[in-house]
DNA sequence: ATCCCCTTTGCATTCGAAGTCATTTCCTCT
DNA sequence: AGAGGAAATGACTTCGAATGCAAAGGGGAT
């Protein structure tokens, strides 16, 4: 005859895989859970002795305190996300292991999205909404009603080199337009007189905005430029050259790319499929900084982000505002540093 | 005169700002939370009308599940750590990108850990323990006491470019052995003699294995080789190259480095600080596939890893053992594929 | 020894959703 | 109309830790 509701050895799961719960370690050191929690507490107060017994309780039974449930009493995940579009960037990886581990030293968690498509935002944003994130760190195009709904949620956010587009939001950028002027100034000083532009693609604000600001300094200095489009990999960056020797039979001597990457893909097509010298024949620029850059085959003359600085900018601001919600939203713009490099001719 | 305790407008911030609970979205529909509930989940018994009611409901308050209180009831939080060592190794960004997006679409979130450095691995573990993750990836060394806690807790792992080191654990790896077997036959068999080995870090557990398998094979062919240590960048590339210049006194002409970065790093050395010509004087094969491979200036001759079906596998094989703890610990060895290129002269 | 006050401690409640069980509702078939 | 049964629904408990509050403990001063 099966009894029902005998409770036989029921809470006894604790030595049997580490599953232990305050209850258990509040047992076994014979002590209530409130001061098992008291004791997993910063500047709570337990007696020495107390908390010493505590301790070695929770030490026997592998005790971790559930996250989980902290995070639903507390109503604070530690949990921040990142979203980011293109991890294959070569800029971004960097990014990404410096905020991570600096949000990890600051006791906190990364639940990492990163988009296949620009139209998979809404599902990843629906996610972050299920898990109560404390805020964000975007590195990809969101909308200005998709950033409305982190206002709406009382979710910080922070952009990562982009600004928020009609909607003001916290932000950390690389200052594009002082950059593209410093390159394109020592161009002109370098005495290039024929300018090409390889653009990011057309939904890039980054790209866009180095690509404008670089046209606009050439037109103040009174050159012009013929632009192509790339996207900000290699091989745009090999096809925009074939492009612009088709357009421009081979008079040009100046090329600005939009990052690095299309500068590299540039400066490999030029020597190699049209035998021009680089920066002899042609002067190549980029924008990043990115680890090939530097490579000795290219050396590229660009600007190189300080993404320590964005970086650590980026986590302080959000936690900023994760404490104070009400911050307003602030933009800071990092100068970048003019790499000379040895693919351009400057002046 | 402060009145106290009065409730006043007590459960009223369901619409203030998006955080509405199944309780204020029951409230509204006129039904249970209960009923709430089970229109969320898959296969549970809700009447159509009264589904609909909730689901308007639901909309209007722009409910979304509190997935950290589904976590704690359902002892399942659908997170999986992801443990990732050097993330600027040019070959993980792809892999993490791979797998997220995988993983994602498995219903399942990413909890990333970057670490600055391998001690780092047991504060990363407690928090891993802390968040209970129905499961890990990882592309760290973790030592066999590590590995343990994993099992210890009931917590499945699989190991991606690298097996448990005395214990057995579930694991994902690019043949390295084959590989190097046919990188080193079809150098043999292009008339190569003087051969040099640039190995990885000496903690690396894929380094390692490739420059023992690339030795033997070269033993067995009847060629020896000189080997010189570098960690993986670029940077050691070239270094390592120097020291194989000094050594040999230039007799050196076929190349072998334990990943691909290592060799761009030799093949940009030999040619530019040496001015030796690659592949006619000089050979040069690497490892991994990454794109800097397939750039014109190099077209590295070099074993490109499956990593859509290697992380594919380690996605099925972890969800496999979330389902069914028991499972055994399979080794997955997915052959590589050997991409010519033109860096090496091959027979 | 007594009183006072501050530190420790435990009790009870809370967070938000899931799931068990009992109840009600609604059909269908006779 | 009534019985039988499946579907739909709600009340209540549970997950694990945090915390307000009240009670107990401890120490010092007198």
């Amino acid at each position: 005859m099966a009894v029902k509701k005998q409770p036989e050895a029921p809470q006894t799961r604790a030595t049997s895989g580490g599953r232990a719960t305050s209850y258990d370690v509040a047992r076994k050191a014979g002590v209530s859970q409130s001061a098992v929690s008291r004791c997993f507490k910063q500047g709570a107060s337990v007696a020495p002795r107390t908390r010493e017994k505590i301790l070695a309780a929770a030490r026997d039974l592998k005790y971790y305190p559930n996250a989980i449930a902290q995070g639903l009493i507390t109503r604070r995940s530690n949990l921040v996300a990142i979203i980011i579009s293109n991890l294959t960037n070569l800029y971004y990886p960097e990014v990404l292991a410096e905020l991570t581990q600096r949000l990890s030293a600051e006791g906190i968690r990364v639940l990492l999205f990163s988009l296949a498509a620009e139209s998979d935002v809404d599902e990843v944003l629906d996610q972050v909404w299920r898990y109560r994130v404390d805020g964000a760190i975007v590195a990809a195009r969101l909308h200005a009603e998709q950033l409305a709904a982190f206002a709406d949620r009382g979710v910080p956010v922070v952009l990562y080199n982009r600004i928020g587009e009609g909607v003001p939001v916290a932000s950390v950028c690389c200052d594009s337009v002082s950059g593209e002027h410093a390159l394109v100034e020592a161009l002109v000083e370098g005495d290039h007189h024929i300018f090409g532009i390889i653009a990011g693609p057309a939904d890039s604000y980054v790209g866009e905005e180095r690509v404008e600001a670089a046209r606009r300094r050439l037109h103040q200095l009174g050159r012009d430029c013929l632009i192509v489009r790339g996207n900000f990999d290699y091989a745009s960056g090999d096809a925009a050259l074939k492009d612009l020797m088709r357009m421009t039979d081979r008079k040009l001597d100046a090329l600005i790319c939009a990052n690095d990457l299309m500068a590299i893909g540039a400066i490999d097509s030029a020597r190699i499929n049209f035998g021009i010298h680089v920066p002899a024949d042609l002067s190549v620029v980029g924008f990043d900084g990115v680890g090939p850059a530097t490579w000795l085959a290219y050396q590229v003359t660009t600007i190189r982000q300080p993404v320590r600085r964005m970086t650590e900018a980026a986590v302080a601001m959000l936690l900023e505002r994760i404490e104070r919600p009400g911050l307003s939203p602030e933009q800071r713009l990092f100068a970048g540093e003019l790499l000379p490099g040895t693919s351009a001719r400057l002046g």
